[in-house]
DNA sequence: GATTGTCAAGAGCAGTGCTCTCGATTGTGT
DNA sequence: ACACAATCGAGAGCACTGCTCTTGACAATC
């Protein structure tokens, strides 16, 4: 039966090599996918021999698709990157009105994050022990934060009087390599400096909620999560409606 | 040497019973120390055969102790979250306006994080897998916000033109009642609701800059934080100078 | 058809949390 | 002062973990 997946699989992603690596190519997947479900039930601890006895296979024979535990944990972590990023870039909808474009991408991250609690973990938690995070990461870990910008970019921000706080120069260039970085580069430093407060305020926010912070104190999240961000939105500037 | 350690510190603690009760309480004392300094090197994984293995005890001792790894998990979470407290106390000072009191305190609490990461990814972090927060740790926890309550109490915010955004009528109860808890009754909620949306920026903030997600963009990382809080504080709506 | 590369399985090592039992020590009541 | 009870440390042992190495079976290639 699990050949029978594997086949499948590997038609769908196109990919017309040897069988053998095909084969390949869906087994690391099928492992993948067992190791995001026991993630989900066991938390951050990962037991490959767990993941090896479900798949009905050695605890060795695993090390044959990834050199270690933390191998097969980064592997997780770039496809959680990915899939928060791809969250953020299907909820982003150009014909909206700023401020509401930027709730709807954070909504949607918040969402995903409730949907995969532990991969959100896995990437926003607190690192994993003995793991570095290697350079596969930074790559998928840009994408969502790219939404964003492509919204700021859009629309750059009204200037609000009244918030004209000196950012120090020293943060200049830093700030606009940022706004280059998400292809936001004609934003002004404090517009983008104040955009990425509110990104953090975002992942803050998530992280409170998700890890427990929230608990017997406020029970309608969402509409709390959604005043803070449009709260956030005018801290920016972005127009609404 | 062990039990000079002990009886020193038993001197010093004050509580005068019996000597076995002493030599106990220090006991668990010095297993919390030793604990604290292997979450200092090995990170969140705590061994209890390596703590007993360095205070020289066999490891099924440790368990006269403390009941289960657990358990001493938890009694390290409720020290750290004394330890942020206090931090958090002793950062505030009454005769300072209220946006730098807020700023400085904001400051003392990422200066603890940045000197106890670890203990500070115990209570913000993600949450260990098997671990459900007992009852034991939300008295210590409020100690933090407690010491913001005070600050926004002692000087509530100026109202903000411009920012009315409607705060929806399902939320006034639960955020009045945050109010309450943190001992600022008097505040509007909307002011109150900034304020956590800022209390949650902080904690965004200081744990993006510590579980990594800074690394290679921003290292002038105390004047950005600084400057980010600042404008969380005009966000509340506390007077600055 | 023989060779080469790839794969899964098993045994084994060092480590973990935790339980149980067994002496030894200490504190207390008579 | 003595006996009883409570406490404590150590050791063995169980089931589990990540990981390595070796062995044998399979498939792809020349």
């Amino acid at each position: 039966m699990l050949s029978i997946v594997c086949n499948n699989l590997a038609m769908a992603s196109g990919k017309a090599t040897t069988v053998r690596a095909r084969v390949r190519e869906e087994m690391t997947n099928e492992i993948k996918i067992v190791a995001r479900q026991h993630l989900g039930v066991e938390g951050a601890n990962l037991s490959l021999r767990a993941v090896a006895r479900e798949m009905g296979m050695a605890s060795s024979a695993l090390y044959r698709y990834f050199a270690s535990r933390d191998d097969l944990l980064t592997a997780l972590i770039v496809d959680a990157y990915n899939s928060f990023g791809e969250a953020a870039e299907n909820a982003d909808d150009e014909n909206v009105q700023p401020a509401q474009r930027w709730i709807a991408v954070a909504k949607a991250l918040r969402q995903w994050a409730l949907n995969h609690p532990h991969e959100y973990a896995l990437i926003f938690g607190s690192p994993v022990p003995g793991y570095k995070a290697p350079q596969d990461t930074i790559g998928p870990a840009t994408r969502t934060v790219k939404v964003l910008g492509r919204i700021l970019a859009a629309n750059p921000p009204i200037s609000r009087p009244g918030d004209e706080i000196e950012l120090p120069p020293t943060l200049e260039q830093p700030i606009s390599n940022i706004a280059e970085m998400i292809q936001a580069g004609a934003l002004s430093t404090p517009a983008m400096a104040r955009a990425l407060a509110a990104w953090m305020h975002i992942l803050g926010s998530i992280s409170f909620e998700l890890f427990g912070q929230l608990n017997n104190t406020i029970e309608r999240r969402e509409e709390w999560f959604e005043y803070q961000t449009r709260v956030m939105t005018q801290l920016i500037g972005l127009k609404s409606e």
